[in-house]
DNA sequence: TATTGTTATACTCTATAACTATA
DNA sequence: TATAGTTATAGAGTATAACAATA
């Protein structure tokens, strides 16, 4: 009852699953899914532009400025110009963003870490180094 | 650049990056992703109500209905009375929509072997089983 | 002339409510 | 009274086009 899976269909089921089991986690934090994609891809400490910033985490940059604009007013994040390119404004995470994230991320590992229960070390890390290449070869 | 990444985002980038590189072999058979989400749920021979069809695939009952009528149209599924319960109607996979199901999956299956290559078959083994897992501890 | 951020518009997808026929 | 299928409507999500400032 494996075998017969569509590789998508079993990524498309543990995604949906996922997303399930985390989303309540995320509202305990006070956020939403894609306000915690975004938190996650500055929280490494990047500083990219609005444009760049949507091409990573594969969103539409119209869309990008209402999510910006809710995370700037909740003190969040952070928008300053772009020294070199005076179109351009740097999104950065806030001290508060910061916190936020890595707080929000603590309790999504948390329901990862039980989803993943049985799984050996180096069956989480065939897993994790799959899915990665997975992603990554388009 | 691995151990840093939600489990949820790499399954939904394993997810996104599988779907873009299967869309066109499905166009090439004539099949959206939905009806070929339909024509795969069938194809073991179920015959289930249409109900219980959206529910197994995760998608709405009323939406289902025009992604029937469609398939209908092109032949490839039928809807039948259910003798135990008149309300309901039983959905089944037509001859034809078997042979295009075959068809269309031998070009999934031929991407997703392309997308693993490097990967030996006990590593395929635990992703398989892994993200069986994540789904259905739901 | 091309590009960044922005806004406005149109479009698609999804969810909700109401109807019918059966149970 | 409740449920399966259907339809119609409303809502959210997404994509397209146009604009101002800058390159």
């Amino acid at each position: 009852m494996n075998e017969d899976d569509d590789l998508g269909a079993l990524c498309a089921g543990a995604g949906r699953a996922l997303a399930e089991a985390e989303r309540p986690v995320l509202e305990a934090h006070g956020l939403s899914m894609w306000q915690y994609v975004v938190l996650s891809a500055l929280a490494p400490g990047a500083a990219p532009s609005q444009l760049v910033l949507a091409q990573q985490i594969h969103y539409d940059k119209t869309r990008l400025i209402a999510l910006l604009d809710g995370l700037e007013a909740a003190g969040l994040v952070s928008r300053g110009p772009d020294p070199a390119d005076r179109r351009a404004r740097i999104v950065r995470l806030t001290s508060a963003g910061t916190h936020r994230h890595a707080a929000a991320r603590a309790g999504i590992r948390a329901v990862e870490d039980q989803r993943l229960a049985g799984l050996g070390a180096e069956e989480r890390r065939v897993l994790r180094s799959a899915l990665a290449q997975l992603a990554n070869s388009g």
